[in-house]
DNA sequence: AATGTTTTGTAGCTTTGGCAACAAAGCCAT
DNA sequence: ATGGCTTTGTTGCCAAAGCTACAAAACATT
């Protein structure tokens, strides 16, 4: 296990050379634990005194509504962290449970150290806690930004807001999905067929065309509107 | 201006003392500056370096959208900042333009300073990072909440998973909404009409009744299971 | 009390999109 | 190629919710 290559995967250590890795299990109380299959490694309603990040392996994360039912509401793979917007939000308890998929190791980083600057002063702890505040500040505007999704009511507002932006970020009129039509009618919140049907209506009107995950853009001018006029 | 009660109205001084917050000044870089209604003092695009604090005043953020159009999304009351969030995500640029709503005055506090420790180790220093973590931490829990109620798809399971929402929040039977019916429809994502038709139903179903602000919960299992099994 | 203003309730009509069910096409393996 | 399995396309029906417009009530102000 190369743990350098596998926490640069992480956001926090995204930046961090390898000598600066190591100093993690110095001040800032790294330790690592292996775990099998199963195991629950953050128990909904519990403290949160450390951030665990997934270097092997893989977790789903659950939610227990008020009737029991456990809902899943998101996958770990390696890399993806876990506890750190909890370990600093409300009452500092797991919102969520948080199960390990397979036989996995974990890095475990304790949020008090985190915090709070240490007598050296290490640039390193300067540039976790620096690291830290984008990471949350990212995840807000990222769940901004798909609440804009939720929020526009019409079927092919929703379509043209996400060809839109895809368009926007690839920088040209063949964009891929990374979604199949599924996975995409989810992200939307809205149902396949009806979704589907749009997409054909908008093809009929010349603005798109597609076939599978690539979707070619005819009239980007007219998405574009689309897209930004949504309601 | 008593600028100690003012500021504690702002998250991240809520726990200061005043000497503490007479720090500020010092190693903060604070400074206020006074301006006129119309005033622009955050521009789109233009780069975040501050925190500013409305201390005195109100303001109005706008996004501008491609076509040009302003678009109101958001309104700042004393005790309410701009910049923090985007002052630490992506690319550290506004992403709407802050105009005054009337004669106001700013606190401005450096965003590098907040990040950087000083060499004095100073415990406001410390407090207000923690605080800036906690704010960012419950603001993604607020945000993902809202989603939740986007993500609903029938009005009678929105209505309910508000309500029941309140009644948690509020522990009584009989909870205040603290919206008028146009901004819980807002606040919802759906047109009013259609909320209130519904709101009928659930009353004659015998599960709440209601007088403006106020809602009676008769039967809370029923609006429990509502909320819960909301799709 | 009278008037204007805002908020809330009501009704009818229309559109949208959900849903179920099935068809067609792609994609793997054997 | 053959048969399973998954993804995508297609259809029709129907319930849900949007929208406009108006009525009624509540509230505020003179």
């Amino acid at each position: 296990m190369n743990i350098f290559r596998l926490l640069k995967k992480n956001k926090l250590f995204a930046d961090f050379d390898d000598s600066e890795i190591n100093k993690i299990f110095d001040c800032l109380h790294g330790h690592i634990n292996k775990y099998s299959r199963g195991r629950v490694v953050a128990e909904a309603g519990n403290p949160v005194t450390e951030v665990g990040i997934i270097l092997e392996g893989s977790a789903v994360k659950f939610i227990r509504k008020p009737d029991g039912e456990l809902v899943n509401c998101g996958e770990l793979e390696v890399g993806d962290m876990f506890g750190e917007v909890e370990g600093y939000a409300g009452d500092r308890t797991y919102r969520s449970s948080v199960v390990l998929a397979e036989d996995s190791t974990v890095l475990y980083i304790s949020i008090p150290t985190i915090v709070k600057q240490c007598s050296k002063n290490c640039p390193h702890h300067q540039k976790l806690l620096e690291n830290t505040l984008s990471c949350l500040a990212d995840r807000i505007d990222v769940i901004n930004n798909d609440a804009k999704y939720l929020k526009i009511k019409s079927m092919r507002g929703k379509i043209s807001k996400l060809f839109y932006d895809k368009y926007l970020a690839q920088g040209t009129n063949v964009i891929h999905l990374g979604f199949n039509r599924n996975e995409m009618a989810e992200y939307l919140n809205v149902s396949r067929p009806s979704m589907s049907r749009e997409m054909i209506h908008m093809k009929e009107d010349g603005i798109i065309s597609y076939r599978k995950d690539e979707i070619v853009i005819h009239d980007v001018e007219k998405l574009a509107e689309l897209a930004n006029s949504a309601r």
